[in-house]
DNA sequence: GCTATCACG
DNA sequence: ACGTACGTGATAGCC
């Protein structure tokens, strides 16, 4: 055998997955396994393994029965603590990714994993292998010989490094052997293994008489002879006096190197570590950076690189066929570079000075990934995407496929089990270099490899999408759609920056108003705004009573607040500070800053591929949560504005959820209510507390409103009643006697929770599934989520697609009727048009017309229009 | 980057 | 008995 190929590598695994653990953020599977330590074990076993480059290898484990040391010392690691259970359920999953890795795994019952190792290496040194220890403990050090060097991980500024150790170092850095590192520890004991060592001697004083008499028996001899041998003397004493508990420290500190462990060198000969099994279960524990480390398809040999071939042209048009394409545009910032076009396996790059146009406007069909950004890019370049046939992140999406953080390498990944290969990432040298042809070819390599993986996913994504039934959704809905919120975000929302300026500076003197108001209840200055001062303040200082806590102390909350303001005018100044604070910082702030100055617009994002429910969001800024339900807060609507010759057209579902649930449940009552334009509130109410319509009080009313949002959130009395302000055991009356009152509601709820059980899922009247696992999780709490987003979904998820399905009608019309017209924002059961003065009766017409015959549903959907300069007026 | 808070449907 | 409604995003403070 070559004695290149005679190299060993043991780890430590309980001592290392357990470094892992605490030196990594808790991450989680989607399903909320936790991973944190089986990948910090891994990414040290990948490091180590790329620099030693060993052939033979074994990850050492403890066993769970008393070793030899149990026996012979009853304190013997009785101070350990025990693993927190996360720690506790990777070690099993560990064990089956090594066994999937092909990675030798041993243990001794009896023995700890040291021993094992010890053994090892001391069979390995003798039959010539260089060997290597890795372990987060430092009592490996003593195994360090001429063949055996000690790897001990640690992290610093986030990076694993390692601290190595071989017999020289070791001499040179300790002044004693490896071996004499035993008696050393013999004499200061270990704390962490509950190893006694000698009372008043720590490391210094026991390095010190190691280096000068060698071994404990020598030291003991000595300090018997002569009390002033060693000092200090108090030392020397005590070394006399519990020489056996140095003994037994010793005995104890001894790594055994002759343990009966049956292993022959040759059976720790590494296997092939990328293969299905273990692809699958990286997979499954959602652990992307290793899967980035496997081959192309799982298998075979390592991927040596980049060496896509492809081709730069200035003009695509002229080496595509008319057939699909796939596309991804090299960006730096906000310029582009140019697009990869990836058809039928054959890549091309076009840059930004070539005929991007030509393609984009082309009739060949096109995929992409995240292609409402893409529009936007080529907007700028007065280029618009012609037969743009699907979006990779939107099937994703639809699919329930995408994690956090996704982009075009993950969703390879899950549909080709394939990583995304980029080009070397030498960024680092070429800036050094500077030599833009190298990072243009660099840019255009990573596009290129962008679009392969767009192109070779897409027929993947469209059979799934066929399967589950989901394809109408895709091209009917979303598809369509994309188009739609682009114009949205395109177009902006105007805004009156002189009116926001003006409101900012009523709120700023009312805020230093309120500061000093606060600042003298409190008798003394403080930060209003850190909820951890301000509970010191009130709760400390004032020696108010608080209430609810949080994790981290008191609860500075609104009901907090709200229940300490009946007696104590700071908590009512506080709260409207709160009110002031949040309206100003939030909103006239935020939105000012997000002012277009070019256009005086707001352009808001839609998130098309977020929500667990099929909504949009609305982030950069959130235009769906401007204020409405105080008048101070509404007033801001007034710096929402139409331009002028223009207003605005604001139109609401009037209770699309209830309706939902309606149609869902087939409730004859709400039906017949819904068709007949009633209160539903009351009828409700009326049903609820057995009295006549016309008895119903305003109260009754609101409780009965209260129950009928609670029902279609998947109510709890526990909840309802901190709503509504009654106790536990009358809310539980009310659901009762809903439930009774609206059997078919509670038909529906129980067949929600069964089906999504069942399958897993729950999904709309479209067919828009949300994968939900915690139904499955043995944890009650969990559980209980599960069942409460199993009743909403349906009901939630199928409103957002009614809205969605009449914002594409109503584009449609407006743009085939050549009305000037616009969407502008959506607010989940709310659109809001900006229209010229001369098209207001028609497209108020069109708006209610479009939104209620969106769907055609047992129930009636209604929309409420209304019109005004701005969004204030807009009621 | 996490927590608390608060804005919306 | 368990903890306590569904879905979001932005800000400030603090580690």
């Amino acid at each position: 055998m070559d004695n290149n190929t005679k190299k060993l590598m043991l780890l430590d695994g309980m001592s290392l997955i357990n470094r892992a653990f605490y030196a990594l953020p808790p991450f989680t599977t989607k399903g909320g396994v936790p991973t944190n330590a089986i990948l910090g074990f891994l990414n040290i076993y990948f490091k180590l393994m790329d620099e030693e480059q060993s052939p033979y290898v074994a990850v050492a484990f403890d066993l769970p029965a008393p070793t030899f040391r149990h026996q012979a010392s009853a304190e013997y690691k009785a101070t350990r603590k025990p693993f927190p259970d996360d720690l506790k359920t990777q070690v099993p999953i560990l064990k089956q990714v090594l066994e999937a890795m092909n990675i030798p795994q041993v243990s001794l019952e009896g023995y700890e994993a040291d021993d094992v190792m010890g053994t090892l290496a001391i069979r390995a040194e003798k039959a010539g292998f260089a060997v290597t220890i890795v372990s987060g403990d430092r009592d490996l050090l003593q195994m360090a010989s001429k063949a055996i060097k000690i790897r001990i991980p640690k992290t610093s500024k986030g990076q694993t490094t390692t601290e190595d150790w071989d017999e020289d170092s070791f001499i040179a850095q300790m002044g004693i052997t490896p071996t004499q590192f035993i008696d050393m520890k013999a004499l200061m004991g270990d704390a962490s293994d509950n190893i006694p060592g000698v009372a008043g001697i720590g490391e210094k004083t026991a390095l010190k008489i190691i280096q000068d008499y060698k071994d404990i028996e020598a030291a003991i001899k000595a300090a018997e002879a002569d009390e002033t041998a060693i000092k200090p003397k108090k030392a020397a004493q005590n070394l006399k006096e519990y020489a056996e508990d140095a003994r037994l420290s010793k005995f104890l500190a001894t790594i055994a190197t002759d343990v009966p462990i049956d292993v022959d060198l040759e059976d720790l000969k590494l296997g092939e570590i990328y293969n299905d099994n273990s692809f699958e279960i990286m997979s499954s524990l959602e652990l992307k950076s290793i899967l980035k480390k496997f081959p192309k398809g799982g298998q075979g040999q390592a991927s040596e690189g980049f060496d896509i071939k492809f081709e730069i042209t200035n003009n695509p048009m002229g080496v595509l066929k008319n057939s699909l394409c796939a596309f991804h545009i090299a960006k730096e910032g906000k310029n582009i570079l140019g697009v990869a076009i990836t058809q039928e396996g054959k890549s091309t790059f076009t840059p930004s000075s070539g005929h991007m146009a030509s393609f984009f406007e082309s009739d060949l069909p096109k995929v992409g990934f995240d292609t409402k950004n893409d529009i936007h890019h080529l907007e700028k370049l007065g280029i618009t995407i012609n037969n743009l046939k699907g979006d990779l992140l939107l099937g994703g999406y639809l699919l329930n496929d995408l994690k956090d953080g996704d982009g075009v390498a993950d969703l390879s990944l899950t549909y080709l089990k394939e990583a995304l290969v980029l080009p070397q990432s030498e960024k680092d040298q070429l800036s050094l270099l500077d030599d833009p042809k190298d990072d243009m070819e660099n840019m255009a390599k990573a596009a290129i490899a962008h679009a392969s993986a767009i192109y070779s996913s897409w027929p993947v994504v469209e059979d799934l999408l066929d399967q589950q039934g989901l394809s109408k959704l895709f091209y009917e809905m979303e598809m369509p759609l994309l188009h739609v919120l682009a114009d949205m975000e395109s177009h902006g929302v105007l805004i009156d920056t002189a009116f926001i300026n003006q409101y900012g500076a009523k709120l700023t003197i009312e805020i230093n108003r309120l500061t000093e108001e606060i600042y003298s209840l409190a008798g003394q200055e403080f930060n209003i705004n850190s909820p951890k001062q301000l509970a010191k303040v009130l709760f400390e200082d004032l020696g108010l009573k608080g209430g609810k806590k949080t994790k981290t102390g008191y609860s500075t909350n609104v009901d907090v607040l709200q229940k300490l303001a009946k007696s104590t005018p700071i908590a009512a100044k506080i709260l409207e500070y709160r009110t002031f604070a949040k309206l100003k910082s939030t909103y006239v702030d935020g939105l000012l800053s997000a002012i277009n100055p070019a256009t005086g617009r707001i352009h808001t994002t839609f998130k098309q591929a977020l929500t667990a429910t099929g909504r949009l969001s609305s982030i950069e800024p959130n235009l769906q949560n401007i204020p409405i339900r105080t008048s101070l807060g509404r007033e801001l609507r007034q710096g929402f504005i139409a331009p002028a010759g223009h207003v605005f057209i604001d139109a609401d579902y009037s209770q699309i959820e209830l309706r939902i649930l309606a149609e869902l449940s087939g409730d004859e009552t709400f039906i017949k209510a819904f068709a007949q334009g009633q209160d539903i509130h009351r009828i409700t109410a009326s049903r609820v507390f057995d009295v006549d319509l016309d008895e119903v009080t305003d109260h009754m009313r609101y409780m009965a409103k209260a129950v009928n949002f609670g029902i279609v959130y998947g109510i709890s009395s526990f909840s309802l009643a901190e709503d509504i302000s009654v106790s536990v055991p009358e809310a539980e009356a009310f659901i009762q006697s809903y439930l009774a009152r609206y059997g078919s509601v509670k038909s529906f709820m129980d067949k929600a929770k069964r089906e999504a059980r069942l399958k897993g899922y729950a999904e709309t009247i479209y067919g828009r599934k949300r994968a939900i696992p915690e139904l499955a999780s043995s944890n009650f709490v969990t559980r209980n989520f599960g069942e409460r987003a199993a009743m909403n979904m349906p009901v939630q998820g199928s409103a957002a697609d009614i809205i969605k399905i009449a914002m594409i009608k109503l584009d449609a019309r407006l743009k085939g009727e050549n009305m000037a017209s616009r969407l502008i924002l959506q607010i989940h059961d709310e659109l809001l048009l900006e229209v010229p003065e001369s098209e207001i009766e028609q497209v108020s017409a069109i708006l209610k017309e479009e939104m209620e015959n969106a769907v055609d549903l047992s129930v009636k959907m209604t929309a409420d229009i209304s019109v005004g300069k701005n969004w204030y007026e807009t009621k």
